[in-house]
DNA sequence: GTAGGGTTAG
């Protein structure tokens, strides 16, 4: 009798078919980064790396993560990607914070792909991001010899660069000779004045405008609260409405500024009361925007209430948090909400959380905890110090040399001695002198404490 | 797959 013949052992298998189709499937589905690297080993053992549609979804996917070293790597492993991909790739490291990477991405696609017109926003942007006003004009001008320039998409965003970069004529010239101005261009240029110190010409921008959008009067809002011109921040609000456009978060959180500016609780409150009869969701702007605008206008409780049912909170809600705790003199509690932030995942503090923690300490005087912040600070975070850590540190030091210097003094009706006593007493004058920015920032404070 | 407006300190 035959032997049955033996199966093979299961390493030997032909895989199952593993088809493109399926891998969409999974990367769909996929909502995190180890996930990501079973179905991409998947995708290289069935050959199947070289799918020029695969290794997109697995770039987008891997960049939305913040994993841009591994989008890079898909991307490598392409024999010849496609002006698509590389375009791809190009904005993934722009978006992920790393625009130089990005532009030296495209230097290199110059010498082995096309460019095609999405190509020009996503350099353009990167130019910005990583302060390189001259090759922005470099791309511009490869622009007009590639024949791109006319792309509407391309002429915004360098007349954008332009702009940020404080180059207002660069920026007018390319507006000025743009033949298909859309509203984009039209609130560019708005905003480009605006963030120039020309609010004059802005206005006129305004006005002569063919249509205006939720973008257009939001921006020149923003425009008169960054002027601190409150009430024309309001008068246009109404007129915006007359004009049947809907306002949304961004306009909102400019209208908080200006109830701020107003310092007027019952104008915040009439804001924040219509963005909850709207339906508005407090995304992290505009709950941070509330919390600054209660805080500023006198109601804490309110600023903490907001703090307390925001799902989500950024950094700047955190500091916003922190500070308003600091400024109405809750010293103890701004620490401890510090220290609830640090035990948080993903937020780190930054130089404004420390002004915030800094001054905290100096208002309640607290010496020994203030010394501990400056240097965690600097050890822990990395963090240089700025002019303002400098003077709540030195607000901090007078008290210290203060409780000397009266403690010397007490001990010195006991001693025949007084020699430490004068130089305590000297020491604390020669910072008065040098440092007398500390009677500002204690009037910037007092003017809290009588609000 | 591309462009414009928003938050915290000072």
């Amino acid at each position: 009798m035959a032997a049955p013949s033996p199966s093979p052992p299961p390493n030997l298998l032909p895989p199952p078919l593993f088809r493109p189709e399926k891998a969409y499937f999974f990367l769909r589905t996929c909502s995190n980064f180890p996930q990501l690297k079973q179905i991409h080993a998947k995708i290289i053992r069935h050959n199947l790396a070289n799918d020029q549609l695969l290794a997109r979804h697995l770039i987008t996917l891997s960049s939305s993560f913040g994993e841009t070293r591994y989008a890079s790597l898909v991307f490598r492993q392409l024999h010849s990607p496609s002006t698509f991909t590389w375009n791809l790739m190009i904005r993934s490291l722009s978006v992920n914070n790393k625009p130089r990477e990005a532009l030296l991405l495209f230097v290199l696609m110059l010498s082995h792909s096309n460019l095609d017109k999405f190509t020009f926003p996503f350099v353009i942007k990167a130019c910005l991001a990583s302060s390189s006003l001259r090759l922005g004009t470099q791309v511009h001008g490869l622009a007009i010899k590639t024949g791109f320039f006319t792309d509407v998409f391309l002429q915004n965003t360098l007349m954008d660069l332009y702009f940020k970069c404080g180059k207002v004529d660069c920026g007018r010239k390319v507006f000025d000779e743009m033949p298909g101005r859309n509203i984009v261009s039209w609130t560019t240029m708005l905003y480009g004045l605006v963030s120039n110190e020309r609010l004059d010409d802005a206005e006129i921008v305004f006005r002569q405008m063919p249509t205006r959008n939720v973008v257009s009067w939001t921006a020149m809002i923003a425009a008169y609260v960054k002027n601190r011109r409150p009430d024309e921040a309001f008068q246009l609000f109404r007129r915006m409405q007359v004009d049947d456009v809907e306002p949304n978060e961004f306009t909102l959180v400019s209208m908080l500024q200006a109830s701020t500016q107003l310092g007027s609780l019952s104008m915040g409150r009439w804001v924040h009361d219509y963005a909850h009869k709207n339906g508005f969701s407090l995304d992290c702007f505009l709950g941070t925007a509330l919390i600054d605008m209660y805080s500023k206008c006198g109601s804490l409780e309110d600023a903490r209430r907001v703090f307390d049912v925001m799902e989500s909170r950024s950094l700047a809600t955190w500091n916003s948090m922190i500070t308003s705790l600091g400024v109405h003199g809750l010293g103890d509690e701004a620490l401890s909400l510090f220290g609830e932030m640090e035990g948080e995942e993903g937020v780190e503090p930054d130089a404004i959380s420390f002004v915030g923690v800094l001054s905290a300490c100096a208002n309640t005087g607290n010496v020994k905890e203030g010394l501990r912040y400056f240097l965690r600070m600097i050890y822990v975070y990395g963090i240089t110090p700025i002019e303002e850590h400098n003077t709540c540190m030195i607000q901090l030091l007078e008290q210290a040399l203060e409780v000397n210097r009266v403690s010397n003094y007490v001990d010195s009706m006991d001693s025949d001695s007084n020699i430490s006593t004068s130089f305590e007493v000297e020491s604390t004058d020669r910072v008065n002198e040098r440092h007398e920015s500390w009677s500002q920032h204690h009037i910037t404070f007092s003017k809290w404490d009588a609000g």
